[in-house]
DNA sequence: ATAACACCCTACTTGTTTGGTAGGGTTTTA
DNA sequence: TAAAACCCTACCAAACAAGTAGGGTGTTAT
């Protein structure tokens, strides 16, 4: 499941795709329209914009806008920065990789099961942007 | 992620798979060969009992046991008892559905994003079975 | 200059979940 | 009837999630 700050990203992010191209957008404003906790969305935000999502500026006429065109940043990139990792399995990730005590990897049907479910996965989430966001 | 709880049912379901046919096996067995704390598989066992995947017989000569042939019982299902939801939304959940709150499921690019992404989940993990497990 | 603006940063709090333990109770069978 | 083996409830500590607090820093208009 995501979190609950994965699905305020999103929504605030939502915003930021409809507000493309209006000049940034204030935290404040967001927190409003999407009806986020003003300060966990000041968090995320300052979150995605660390990890390159986002770009803010300060004083007045300032805010937060995409970095990007919205159809750049895909789904999956959000996610990681947010929840980590996507798959079921660490030894199956790609972006948080660990092995697994006690399961050779070459010899475990749970692996090559969990490695089918994250192809499958990130075919999806690595495809759709946040331009898929807005119907 | 799945949990811990759901990796170690899943490496006892694995020995169980192995040794069918062979009776019903120890959960002190299990909990030394597949490295599981006792007590904790004791509990994941019984939820598993009691959610019909498995069997019990008590007393000297007893032990656990699948219910059904490897082939019939499909991973979903025990990711379902152990850990709850697949999807990564309520909003799209088939077994563990809560609307949203602030967004109309219509209108919702996120949710049509997540169903396609619980679609081909679940196409993967209804499918495998118990049988899988073990190569 | 300087005040208002708006994001930046660290730390804290509270409640829930996770992972695991304890300690008997009950049923079965030799 | 005693030993085997599962059954059940409750408890605990650590980690995480969700959210709050309170200033700090940079920018712009006047």
């Amino acid at each position: 499941m995501l979190s609950k700050k994965a699905q305020y990203a999103f929504r605030a992010l939502t915003h930021l795709v409809e507000n493309y191209e209006k000049g940034p957008v204030l935290i404040a404003e967001m927190s409003k329209k999407k009806r986020i906790p003003l300060k966990f969305l000041e968090n995320i935000l300052l979150e995605l914009k660390n990890n390159d999502i986002l770009e803010s500026k300060k004083g007045r006429g300032g805010g937060y806008s995409l970095k990007e065109h919205p159809s750049k940043t895909h789904i999956a990139s959000v996610i990681r920065i947010v929840d980590g990792p996507i798959s079921m399995l660490p030894c199956v990730s790609l972006y948080f990789y660990k092995r697994c005590e006690n399961c050779n990897e070459k010899r475990c049907g749970l692996h090559d099961i969990m490695k089918d479910v994250r192809d499958a996965t990130l075919k999806i989430l690595e495809r759709r942007t946040l331009q898929d966001l807005v119907l």
